[in-house]
RNA sequence: GCCAAGGUAGCACAGCGGUAGUGCACCGCUUUCGUAAAGCGGGGGUCGUGGGUUCAAUCCCCAUCCUUGGCUCCA
């Protein structure tokens, strides 16, 4: 006896049904069906139906329904392009994230106000309700039948598929006998099944993202099981717009933009502060952990880039410059000039671990699409420190900075996820120091309890790293501190140590950023808290508002004894109304308002408002500066501390 | 870099062959007022930059700079 789960509970079910509709038949009817489920694969209802075992049936509200659905939204697109354009070649149509999307061979690709007549037709062919058939087709009919029709990719793709996998057949899906497409499905029943439709942009695309391939034609779009839902997730877009740090930062006064040094931002007084609050609360994190600041130099010579690998690795993101006929680079990275700091003079096995941390400020030349607000810059600091140390010092010095990290995140109230990353194909030093390294970092990880992915090839050039990476509130994910072994750099510097022994020995180097880049850390806690930043990163933590001449005395002692205890505070004594001056302090985002009219300045007490708009009313001066100091910057640990606190990566 | 869209006052936008408009912000005056906007008046733009077409260009054409979305998601 085979058994189905449909809309939640379990249902005896017959064999010798021919297709996941004649299965239905026996079912009670709860809610739309659109395929179903069995040994972990969805198939759609017109294919033939399994005569054994558990199938589950999969309604449209579904994550493997919404799959199906917008899988087969991109069907009707290419249906529709090729009736609208039928010179157009299709490519490849899947499904992503908070779509789909289909990339076409069109000469001058698509313009945005394609879409509505797009769109337009998309909707007939929903309407049309035409059947969603499946075919199994052998590999040289498919191949013969593509070729026939002009569609070339297809037989790219089709030949590759049997190349990769031996496979000697391949699935198409039509829609009545109007168009097919190569696909594995599975798919709706029928066009009509698709409840909710929008296209959303054009776009261009390499050929299987490669640059060196043709330039094709994309269109994005997305489907839902309901019209609410696609409205839900347009105003989610809205929203999230809101939030975007590049329009809270102008708002604000944070930061600018400029022609004239593209893509590196110039922070505004109040967006400075927050910065270098920020800055300072990493900085006294690097002390307490025993991290000694070091300047060094933005332009150094040519030959040290040569020497320590970035010219031949990195030649392509630096920027270089000549002076008294010598060549020199503006550095991208802080580490060769912590090892000339490091190479001054002798040193012994009793001063390591040697941890040399710099805000130093670096220039990379990004290409110019893909820069983006402060996420991606071309000028930028990042809180950068080195640890030379001995082989054995590695894993209690990188387990110092997983604590420094999951506090700093953690104060900050980010969710961060862990990447071991290993060996690129562009790589310097011998297979067994890469073995060695990347053993090192996992058994760390492992020891800290911290979970990870690990992302094979996505190492630096001189040793394995592991990266943070913090979600921002659209659900994109940046990567932030980095941990990065290299056992290649000090030999490259000849850096040396006396051990115990009293004979020379190598360090070993750990590259390590908590924020990363402070610029791109900005504008993610921008979003992260849009805008609404905790009351000590804040320019202007208070403002007080007066309401009469009567409360403007008072208002002024007020502000000399906030700032006396070292508040920054405004002071509001215009002849505006109240709910003015409120909403003014709002939109600044400024976390407290202090409330003073006549009966605060003659009782001597104010009425606090917070920015969420929480009211106390008749507080006494010392019991808003109670409140005030509940806002104060967190402590920062000492690592013994931390050492013991359970670990936690969310 | 490539594909697409855009650049008009500090900000958000409208206008689109006959040399510029709205809201907010800013400045001035009046209003002394209890938790998200009191009223009136005023100043401010060589319409990104350079070139071309035209009697005439913010508007059309070309170039260029900058910004934005996309270029890993394998039928």
């Amino acid at each position: 006896m085979m058994e189905a789960v449909l809309g939640g509970s379990r249902h005896p079910l017959k064999e010798g049904a021919k297709t996941g509709f004649e299965a239905l038949k026996e079912l009670p009817r709860v809610g739309k069906v659109i395929g179903y489920k069995h040994e972990g694969t969805v198939y759609d209802l017109h294919q033939p139906f399994p005569t054994t075992g558990t199938v589950e049936f999969v309604g449209p509200d579904t994550p493997e329904g919404l799959d199906i659905i917008r899988h087969s939204t991109a069907h009707v697109l290419a249906e529709a392009v090729k009736k609208l354009y039928p010179q157009v070649q299709v490519t490849i149509g899947p499904v992503i994230e908070t779509g789909f999307y289909y990339d076409f061979v069109r000469e001058g690709g698509f313009k945005e106000e394609d879409l509505a007549a797009i769109e337009a037709e998309m909707g007939n062919i929903v309407k049309a309700r035409k059947k969603v058939r499946r075919e199994d087709w052998s590999v040289a009919k498919a191949v013969e039948y593509f070729k026939g029709l002009g569609e070339h990719y297809k037989v790219e793709i089709i030949q590759d598929l049997a190349a990769k996998s031996g496979q000697d057949s391949v699935s198409v899906y039509w829609h009545n006998d109007d168009f097919v497409d190569l696909c594995r499905g599975p798919h709706v029943p029928y066009t009509s099944d698709i409840p909710a439709i929008k296209l959303m942009s054009v776009a261009g695309a390499y050929w299987r993202g490669d640059e060196k391939n043709a330039m094709l034609a994309r269109i994005y779009g997305t489907a839902f099981a309901s019209k609410d839902g696609l409205k839900a997730y347009l105003h989610q877009l809205e929203e999230a717009k809101k939030r975007d740090h590049r329009r809270i930062g102008t708002d604000m006064g944070l930061f600018s933009f400029h022609a004239e040094a593209p893509a590196s931002p110039f922070f505004h007084p109040a967006g400075a502060f927050i910065y270098a609050e920020l800055q300072s609360f990493l900085r006294d994190l690097n002390r307490s952990f025993g991290y000694q600041d070091v300047i060094s130099p933005l332009i150094l010579s040519q030959e040290l880039w040569k020497k320590s690998g970035h010219y031949d690795n990195y030649r392509e993101n630096m920027y270089f410059t000549e002076v008294d006929e010598r060549d020199f680079a503006v550095k991208p990275m802080n580490c060769p000039g912590h090892c000339l700091i490091y190479k001054t003079g002798h040193t012994s096995y009793r001063s390591l671990p040697m941890r040399l941390a710099e805000f130093g400020r670096v220039h990379r030349h990004e290409r110019s699409g893909v820069t983006a607000g402060l996420f991606r810059v071309r000028s930028f600091v990042q809180d950068d420190a080195h640890v030379y140390c001995t082989e054995n010092q590695i894993e209690s010095e990188i387990t110092r900075i997983l604590e420094m990290v999951r506090f700093f995140y953690n104060t900050l109230g980010f969710t961060f996820f862990v990447e071991l990353s290993t060996r690129p194909a562009k790589r310097m030093g011998d297979e067994a120091v890469w073995d060695k390294a990347e053993a090192a970092l996992e058994r760390t990880l492992k020891a800290a309890r911290i979970d990870f992915k690990v992302n094979p090839g996505d190492g630096a050039f001189y040793g394995p790293k592991i990266d943070f990476h913090l979600k921002d509130s659209i659900g994109r994910t940046h990567q932030c501190g980095t941990v990065q072994l290299d056992f290649q750099m000090p030999g490259r510097f000849e850096l040396e140590y006396t051990g115990t022994d009293n004979t020379t020995h190598t360090p070993v180097m750990i590259h390590r950023a908590i924020a990363g880049s402070l610029e791109r850390f900005m504008g993610i806690f921008i979003e992260h808290t849009a805008g609404h930043f905790p009351m000590w990163l804040c320019p202007t933590q208070a403002a007080i508002l007066t309401i009469s001449e009567e409360s403007v005395k008072f208002a002024h002692e007020l502000r000399a004894k906030l700032e006396s205890e070292g508040y920054r505070v405004a002071l509001d004594d215009s002849n505006d109304k109240l709910a003015g001056k409120i909403k003014h302090f709002q939109q600044a985002k400024v976390p407290f308002m202090i409330v003073i009219g006549a009966r605060e300045a003659e009782a001597r007490v104010v009425s606090l408002r917070t920015s969420s708009g929480e009211q106390k009313q008749g507080l006494s001066v010392e019991a808003l500066l109670e409140e005030f100091r509940k806002q104060a910057r967190p402590a920062i640990p000492k690592p013994e501390a931390l050492a013991s606190k359970t670990p936690s990566n969310p």
